[in-house]
DNA sequence: GGATGCAATGTTATAGTGTTGCGTATCTCT
DNA sequence: AGAGATACGCAACACTATAACATTGCATCC
């Protein structure tokens, strides 16, 4: 883990939500008052997707910190269209299933993406307006 | 259903695999012998989407055309990061324990995706390489 | 016929996301 | 210090997607 791995590590974690590569790289830029440019962002991702540490978004083309980055685990995502916050959970139920079918098709799995989209339930209270509990 | 739309329907069957706008964008100008630009054809896929007879691959920003669009169905993909095809299967469990999670969430989902990365059965038969069915 | 409205498509430009290739620095081991 | 491995900087480019605006074709109404 090096200085730049760990500030993006940080960028994500103090961001709250979802985080596009050229967001990090901007906040990067202006938080260390020093440029950088995409491949040394993207490259400090990935070692951190390897390590478990973020998790990518593939619906959104953005990134998360990984909760209990401890264990390996099913990451499952409820992505809020309004407030663009998102939600990981753990179901070891659906990596049972997802496992069971692979099975069935003899296919070898290697990564799982599982996101819901919709509207989180604070947004719902607010009511009304896009991206609401309609549909 | 228009004469553009359909076309791109067939080109996404004929493909056989996940398919980039680009490669249709490519397609059409090339079996139609006209010129298409990008956003005709993202609106076709959009229309295509919407009316279920195509999906989108997210992990591979891809579109596939999809199995029984006759009913709303969970759409759960099973990709072969060895031949790059794909394989479309229904399983109604796991909508159902995504339901049930949000409902915990209180989260009201609107679109699911599901994509399972790996290597399938046939490309595992052939043993080794690139891809394959280690991790 | 001529005007109007609408859905679909065409056209140009641009935004957003991610990668390649190569050079340099830094770290570690001996 | 020297050699190899790892990480980073940088320029350029490739791929994916959308914005903004113009045009076409068809149905409708007067």
């Amino acid at each position: 883990m090096t200085e730049l791995r760990s500030r993006i590590l940080e960028l994500l974690w103090a961001s709250g939500r979802p985080t596009g590569a050229y967001e990090l790289i901007e906040a990067v830029t202006l938080s260390d008052s020093r440029p950088v440019g995409p491949p040394t962002v993207y490259r400090a991702l990935e070692f951190l997707m390897a390590q478990g540490l973020v998790s990518r978004i593939e619906s959104l083309n953005a990134y998360v910190p990984c909760i209990h980055p401890e264990r390996d685990h099913d990451c499952l995502f409820f992505i809020c269209s309004r407030c663009r916050a998102s939600v990981e959970l753990e179901d070891p139920r659906i990596g049972g299933l997802l496992a069971e079918d692979a099975a069935v098709l003899g296919f070898f799995a290697t990564r799982r993406t599982v996101e819901v989209e919709g509207t989180c339930a604070q947004c719902a209270e607010v009511g009304g307006g896009a991206g609401g509990r309609a549909g």
